[in-house]
DNA sequence: GCCGTTACGGTTGAC
DNA sequence: AGGTCAACCGTAACG
């Protein structure tokens, strides 16, 4: 066979990513996006073979054993936290105390902070913060405690973090929705400035899933900036895990809510809880929608939805729903597969379920 | 043909 | 402010 170039595929719609060997659309270096993952888990449950997983919604076979793998394991369908460095020095217990002592002394001069973590044993002379680093401490992960903000509120109180890495880390998808469902018009990489909040960095993609799925909520302000305002830090990564997950709302059912929140905040938000506990998570994975021609992975305009199979872990019990991956994918072949030789017999579910990945639309085929 | 594993080129974000 | 580096990503290829 031929070598195959992952294509590039740059639409005049701003959304880019390459082609893989099966014509789904990717970004490198990207996880793919959550409806997409959970189509796969989705899939699988449905008893699926990987091989035809792979097949129907164009993603590579080692991908899909990666994310089934990994959801057998933790339960956790969302990709692992990306990017940062474990802290080094600056270790919760360190934050805390460095927190303590500038709420007991405001004017506390970075130094004396340094002194008073040794004098009290926090740290030693091998693992105590530099000067440099108290300063970055107190103004990234204390700022102003006259205003003390959510996260740190919200995290005081309980030595877990309260959320996973990422709730709210707004990529800013090129042709992603914006509110007010008007397309984003700043080009891949520039932050948008369209909207009320600022959008930390351009994230080209062809995954936009705003676009796929009809998600508004990556551009959606409010929705991004979720219930805190803060995202969780890196430093609890270690104990981001589904233990440290609140299962205050997850009745082990996800609903459209949680769906959307997964698609828009991937790891963050509490409605996630009961599905995703694993993530560790990165604010930015998030991205959206496979709109290449060649992937389609779901149709613009199409909001994600709860409507269909639900989703359940067998280790942890939790269900979730799972919307309706529209995606016009080509499927000449995985239609002939399914009727020539359906891998097992398939019931009529398995049916279903494959019709709804299928049969959307056309394959646009269009590459 | 299926599937687990891994090299690779890429992105990310705390340090 | 910007570079570093270790985490992650999905694909492609191998066995």
């Amino acid at each position: 066979m031929a070598i195959h170039f992952p294509m590039f595929v740059f639409h005049s719609e701003q959304t880019y990513g390459e082609v893989n060997q099966l014509g789904g659309v990717f970004v490198n270096g990207r996880p793919l996006p959550n409806a997409i993952r959970l189509r796969i888990v989705e899939l699988a449950q449905l008893g699926i073979r990987p091989c035809d997983i792979s097949r129907q919604l164009r993603v590579s076979h080692g991908c899909v054993s990666k994310i089934l793998a990994r959801y057998n394991e933790t339960g956790s369908i969302l990709p692992g936290a990306i990017g940062g460095s474990k802290p080094r020095v600056t270790t919760p217990n360190v934050v805390k105390n460095i927190r303590e002592y500038k709420q007991a002394d405001p004017g506390i001069f970075a130094w004396e902070i340094r002194d008073r973590l040794l004098a009290d044993g926090v740290c030693d002379k091998y693992n105590v913060p530099s000067v440099s680093s108290i300063s970055r401490i107190l103004r990234n992960k204390i700022g102003n405690l006259s205003q003390p903000n959510h996260y740190e509120s919200g995290k005081q109180a309980s030595p877990q973090p309260a959320l996973p890495y990422n709730h709210i880390y707004p990529y800013s998808y090129p042709n992603a929705m914006s509110p007010t469902g008007t397309k984003m018009g700043s080009p891949p990489g520039v932050p948008s400035s369209a909207g009320p909040v600022s959008i930390s960095r351009g994230w080209p993609s062809a995954h936009t899933v705003s676009s796929i799925l009809g998600i508004r909520a990556f551009m959606d302000p409010t929705a991004i900036a979720g219930a805190e305002g803060y995202p969780p830090k890196m430093e609890d990564w270690g104990s981001v895990n589904r233990a440290t997950f609140p299962s205050a709302h997850g009745v082990n059912g996800i609903d459209k809510s949680a769906i959307e929140a997964d698609l828009k905040y991937p790891q963050s938000s509490s409605t996630l809880s009961s599905y995703v506990p694993a993530c560790a998570y990165s604010p930015s994975n998030q991205y959206g929608v496979y709109t290449g021609p060649a992937g389609s992975y779901v149709s613009p305009g199409h909001h994600w939805q709860a409507q269909g199979t639900s989703l359940s872990h067998p280790s942890s019990g939790m269900s979730m729903h799972a919307g309706e991956l529209h995606s016009p994918m080509a499927f000449k072949h995985t239609a002939r597969d399914v009727d020539r030789k359906p891998p097992s017999p398939l019931s009529k579910q398995q049916h279903e379920a494959l019709s709804s990945v299928h049969g959307l639309s056309h394959p646009t085929s269009s590459s």
